[in-house]
DNA sequence: AATTTATTTGCGTATTTATGCAGTATTAAA
DNA sequence: TTTAATACTGCATAAATACGCAAATAAATT
């Protein structure tokens, strides 16, 4: 890999995600973390980003890191690897928002043919990064907080949909109270993407195994598939296989 | 094997892979570095192709035009600074990408308390971040290269709106031709904001003016207000004004 | 055809550039 | 404050390049 390629690569991230970690761009490009931090600070030096502990930032558009990197946390990328073996060409699937999610889209193969809807701002531009798939986002009023579509509107449109697969990075699930999330208008739109979809799959961390919130998106029995970084056969898992759900 | 031969060789690798290495050219073309490495000079020379350490790349793969959007990011805060004067409280707002749309939204005042439309992710996201405004986004197929919304559904959705403003991050504009641009689809929902707002407003940095591009997005005269960095008064602008643009 | 002339090519060597590594310092998150 | 991640420094190495020169090739001239 030239240099230069490795410098396109690197101004092609920050215009779509307007910021790139070091870590994340050594594995890409196989290079040094060294080599990557070379690489960022001549851009730098050209004035086409902005270097900063970690990595680097688009110059337009100047968050911080902190306020909306994920710092990989490698459980989640263990859901993401389980999680993609569920996807085939062709499929349409459905996505939430959530970091989770995101982990999920990054370790997308290239070379897969598929579409994707979603309702969340972030994992749509994510999606955006992906050659191949095709990506439909379903807009509306926007909630702040969740970054995404909500409203009447948006569950209308889901409802109209048949999807493959819904994932959902999930905050809460329990036995007791299924699916659980904070925001009344939020657990409608994860209702009516539920609804629309031939199959449920549930993404959490195991963390938020048996935890609840104030509102129940839906029973523990629509749910499918529960996927978590623990082993299939994990102690804390078997509640959930009892009750039918399919456990990865 | 002859020099011309070499060079057309050269050439058909770079047009097929966008990128030649000399190590590998010496060896398909049975000649040593040293003598490839006088052919790619001079082919860079002759401007065909981009030497670069190691090998050479197509002159395609340069990434200097996003360069220019950072470097003329000066420019594009004074753009916003006099774009923002136009909005009042209340109003219904409609907003196209680009990086001096982000430059408006950042200068927004926090205490505004508008509504805004869009069909732009990176927009949206942006707009996310202010504390008061309500942002809607209006969904449906993605297109990649430009991050925004296209297609049909877009437009006709667009076409039951009637906003206030309309504000285009311009590519390109020019007396004969109007705002033009690239892509059919781009256009396509460009028009439908232009015809569902009451004043279409034309963000462009000055380098934009009088340039022209593949396809035209609406006449001069369906512009109501322009906006560059230059004062009003400046030379560049009078033929415009004599259009019956308001230029601030 | 032979000779001259100009151009092209390859090689050895010195130099520059690119990259990774180890150890230490610095920074930021818990 | 502690701790983990990241950055910096100097160094080592390998690869790429520049340069001069001589050999080889092509082109022009006689």
């Amino acid at each position: 890999m030239l240099k230069k390629e490795r410098h396109a690569y690197i101004m092609h991230e920050i215009d779509i995600h307007n910021k790139v970690l070091s870590s994340d761009l050594s594995i890409q490009l196989t290079a040094s973390e060294d080599t990557i931090r070379r690489d960022l600070q001549e851009l730098d030096e050209k004035g086409i980003l902005t270097k900063v502990h970690g990595g680097a930032l688009s110059k337009s558009f100047h968050f911080t890191l902190k306020n909306n990197s994920v710092y990989s946390q490698p459980e989640k990328k263990i859901i993401a690897f389980k999680a993609r073996e569920l996807i085939r060409d062709g499929m349409l699937v459905l996505l939430s928002g959530g970091t989770t999610i995101i982990e999920l889209i990054k370790s997308l193969p290239p070379e897969l043919n598929a579409t994707f809807i979603t309702v969340s701002i972030p994992t749509a531009l994510e999606l955006l990064d992906h050659p191949n798939i095709e990506v439909i986002f379903i807009g509306n009023k926007l909630l702040k907080v969740a970054q995404m579509s909500v409203g009447a509107e948006v569950n209308q449109r889901l409802s109209e949909i048949k999807c493959d697969l819904c994932f959902l990075g999930t905050n809460s699930i329990d036995i007791e109270n299924g699916i659980t999330d904070l925001d009344l208008e939020v657990i409608e739109v994860k209702r009516a993407m539920i609804r629309s979809a031939k199959k449920t799959v549930s993404l959490s961390i195991s963390k938020k195994l048996n935890t609840v919130q104030r509102m129940v998106v839906c029973k523990i029995e629509e749910v499918d598939i529960l996927i978590t970084e623990l082993d299939p056969g994990d102690e804390l898992l078997k509640p959930y296989k009892k009750r039918g759900l399919e456990i990865l």
